[in-house]
DNA sequence: GGGCCCGCAGGG
DNA sequence: CCCTGCGGGCCC
């Protein structure tokens, strides 16, 4: 497993290889003192907004292959200096072993600050605010700005707030990296104090600390410095007039980027504006440390707020007046993400877990543990009252105190994972390295996920190593099962795995075992089988294919085989057991199969399975025969590997030589270095470059040279048949694109600048009453025509079947 | 060599 | 949402 690491401040990536899930943060840590130049003290780690801590693994942060993890090093002291002993303390000779200098110096400089503040108590009057002030301030353990009240102001920074700000040293990095001096209106430059009290200079608080309480949760009142208030934000900016570099306020959530969250400063790094994309990046300042956040989506385009200057706020007075008109208000993210706190709402997550009803609260207990509530009465066996002393713990929590983690932020009980296998036994077995479980780094888009027969531009014989490429090409999409299809239409294809042993195949003609009947408990894949297969789900898809109708009980004949719905068929190495057409390494792509029959049998473990019979029936040369040997040799066709896995392999071999003593190995050395020289000669390609020609049936040379309106991209693709089938197909895909959707144009308009775009983007764009060509600005008249091309739709048709679906 | 067991993707 | 599944690497 891979995954890659980013400097906070920079775009530069470095991929860490060779990780398991299991890997440890500050095993992580080590591995990136030589890219980084940062020592493990000095790196501070952040996934999904969330500080990763040791003693945690990147499973405990659910970090997967190709996640990135970003790095901020911090230049100061690894280990925040201890807070200062308070004023009286250090007056008092009493157990003061400071004789570090690095603590002795702020330490002076507050004691003049609080003699400064002191002069001056009573008069506030310099403040901009004024109790009542109608504001936002920040709530400093998320970073995030909620609606809020001036309580009290005071003279002075009182040392709760010094002691925050010596903790942190969040106000230093904002201010030195990422804030436009409001006076010079430019970027100021690296600030290279991480002296906290520098910081505190320089953000330059106007001396008072005002104590504010929230709106929503007016029990939590804050003491905070000016910089961690400001006028209540009032200002939408229209996204319009929203620009890159701008300082704004906007909603976001860093757990669920995809959800509402709060309202954090952020400053905006991309903007992408078309009549159908809006889309806003920024860096996001989060925490309490405000730690940037770089590249987040803000998915809330319409709700930008404007940061307003201290002084203009308005009064408890001006509210009064006009309530409604002057305040905006805003949407936070609610307490509880199922019900949206809606009252009459059931919610097992909020309100009690058994029932879900929000009735009487007072009768209501909540888990030490967890915090899920529980009604008393709803308990088994119910509860009279509170127990008054101890903890309590609900049903789900009590049994397994064992288990129960000890928590860093957000690492906080996950039901899922405590219900895994690994969380009950001790099994220290590591995984997480391999491509069992890796999601999914491309989607096949050329067809839809129903779609019959071969894959535009994947040739027979075409060979991956992994499933999950398989699923990618579009050619059999489930990771794991063997089957994939759909009850209602039927299967669309199959993998030979030699799962099943009575599988006889001789290549034109195969027999297949259906699924289930499986015992899978224990989250295993597959297992013996121990009961019954019935004819439901993938088994029913196999039986449709099948040109006959549905009997499941004694199954069906074809009248005529080659009636039915094809089958793409895909043989994976592991067939090798019993058939010799399965190839010897990885999966293989064998062309589309018919079903001929299908039918009930006591399999070898004496239960029923269902059984098919299906029969080649493609026109291309089976990758066996001479014919098919020499066709995969003309086209190049060689062994795929995901994006960087040969690479990685190539690290790993050589961490493992390096491990060994150096000595008697060099026999083995000399080998495994002619290894990765293997692996890196598919790159040079050109001595096979005789790729055969590719030629297009003549029905769809038909429908291209009808299509005169776009001869010269046509022109452009065909040239690329040359390269073979998967190259040309690309290559239209890419002359073929929807400016807008950015997808294969769907029932195609080709405008006078000859531009191609889909009839209903431009309706689109009609409506929105922009009357020009989306790719080149071409002025376009209101009352146009809106014919589509009908030789390029049906030319599309024919290269791509089905790719309309669904759109 | 055989058992273990994880995420992911798909259908229903 | 829940259930299912002819992968794949690790460990004994």
């Amino acid at each position: 497993m891979w995954i890659q690491v980013r400097l906070i401040s920079g775009s530069d990536a470095v991929r860490i290889d060779n990780l398991s899930k299991l890997t440890k943060v500050e095993d992580l840590r080590k591995r990136l003192v030589d890219p980084f130049d940062a020592e493990e003290g000095h790196q501070r780690l952040f996934y999904r907004g969330k500080q990763m801590e040791d003693g945690y693994t990147l499973f405990d942060y659910d970090v997967n292959l190709n996640d990135t993890v970003q790095l901020l090093i911090r230049k100061s002291k690894p280990v925040p200096p201890p807070i200062s002993p308070k004023k009286e303390d250090s007056d008092h000779e009493e157990g003061s072993v400071s004789s570090d200098k690095e603590n002795s110096e702020p330490k002076d400089e507050m004691k003049k600050d609080v003699k400064e503040a002191s002069m001056e108590i009573e008069d506030t009057s310099a403040s901009l605010y004024k109790v009542g002030d109608i504001i936002d301030a920040r709530d400093y353990t998320v970073g995030a700005w909620f609606e809020a009240k001036i309580l009290k102001i005071e003279s002075g920074l009182k040392d709760e707030i010094k002691e925050r700000i010596r903790n942190t040293s969040a106000y230093g990095k904002l201010a030195s990296k990422y804030l436009i001096d409001k006076n010079e209106g430019k970027e100021i430059g690296e600030k290279s104090n991480g002296d906290e009290c520098q910081a505190l200079d320089f953000m330059d608080p106007d001396g008072f600390t005002y104590e504010v309480s929230f709106e929503k949760y007016p029990d939590d009142v804050l003491q905070l410095m000016s910089v961690e208030i400001r006028p209540r934000a009032r200002t939408l900016i229209k996204f319009s007039d929203v620009e890159v570099g701008q300082h704004i306020m906007a909603n976001y959530n860093y757990e669920e980027p995809k959800s509402r969250g709060f309202w954090y400063d952020c400053i905006v790094t991309d903007k992408k504006e078309s009549r159908t994309v809006k889309e806003l990046v920024a860096t996001v300042f989060i925490g309490a440390d405000l730690m940037p956040l770089d590249k987040s989506q803000l998915i809330f385009t319409k709700e930008i707020f404007a940061i307003e200057e201290p002084g203009t706020q308005l009064t408890e007075d001006d509210l009064s007046e006009d309530q409604s008109s002057v305040i905006e208000k805003r949407v936070s993210k609610p307490e509880c993400e199922y019900c949206n706190d809606i009252p009459r709402r059931k919610c097992k997550h909020c309100a009690c877990a058994v029932c879900g009803d929000k009735k009487d609260p007072e009768k209501t207990i909540l888990c030490d543990e967890c915090n899920d509530a529980y009604h008393l009465y709803c308990l088994n066996p119910p509860l009279q009252t509170v127990p008054e002393d101890d903890d309590w713990y609900c049903p789900k929590c009590k049994n397994d105190d064992s288990m129960i983690v000890k928590t860093g932020e957000g690492l906080k009980h996950n039901k899922k994972k405590a219900k895994m296998a690994s969380a009950q036994s001790s099994s220290s077995r590591d995984w997480g390295k391999g491509m069992a479980c890796v999601g999914r780094s491309k989607v096949c888009t050329v067809v839809s996920s129903n779609h019959f027969g071969p894959i535009p531009g994947v040739e027979v014989g075409t060979l991956w190593k992994f499933r999950v490429q398989v699923s990618e090409a579009g050619v059999h999409r489930p990771h794991v099962a063997g089957i994939h299809g759909r009850e209602e239409d039927g299967a669309f294809s199959i993998v030979l795995s030699g799962g099943y042993e009575d599988d006889a195949d001789d290549g034109e003609e195969f027999y297949y075992t259906g699924s289930g009947g499986r015992d899978l408990s224990g989250n295993k894949r597959t297992a013996e089988q121990s009961c019954d297969q019935t004819l439901t789900r993938m088994n029913k898809a196999l039986a449709k294919n099948c040109n006959a109708s549905i009997d499941a009980k004694k199954g069906a004949e074809a009248k005529d085989w080659q009636a039915g719905k094809p089958v793409r068929v895909v043989r994976n190495c592991k067939g090798r057991k019993h058939s010799q057409y399965a190839p010897e390494e990885g999966n293989r792509y064998d062309g589309v199969y018919k079903v001929v029959k299908y039918w009930p049998e006591k399999g070898k473990s004496g239960f029923l399975v269902w059984r098919y019979l299906l029969r080649r029936d493609d026109p291309i040369a089976a990758p066996w025969t001479k014919a098919g040997k020499k066709r995969s040799e003309q086209l190049g066709l060689e062994m795929q590997y995901p994006d960087g896995y040969l690479e990685s392999q190539a690290e790993k071999e050589k961490a493992k030589e390096t491990e060994d003593t150096p000595g008697k190995k060099k026999g083995r050395k000399r080998k495994s270095e002619a290894n990765i020289e293997d692996s890196d000669t598919p790159k040079q390609e050109s001595k096979k470059a005789k790729v055969i020609q590719f030629t297009l049936e003549d029905a769809i040379m038909r429908l291209i040279n009808e299509d005169t309106l776009n001869k010269k991209l046509w022109d452009e693709a065909l040239a690329f048949t040359q390269k073979g089938s998967k190259i040309f197909y690309e290559k239209v895909e890419e002359l073929f694109l929807c400016i807008c959707c950015q997808d294969i144009v769907c029932k195609p308009l080709t405008l006078e600048c000859a531009h191609n775009i889909c009839k209903s983007c431009l309706s689109r764009s009609f409506k929105a009453e922009v009357y020009s060509c989306p790719a080149c600005r071409a002025e376009l008249d209101k009352g146009m025509s809106m014919t589509t091309n009908k030789a390029l739709t049906q030319a599309l048709n024919k290269l791509f079947p089905g790719y309309e679906n669904g759109r």
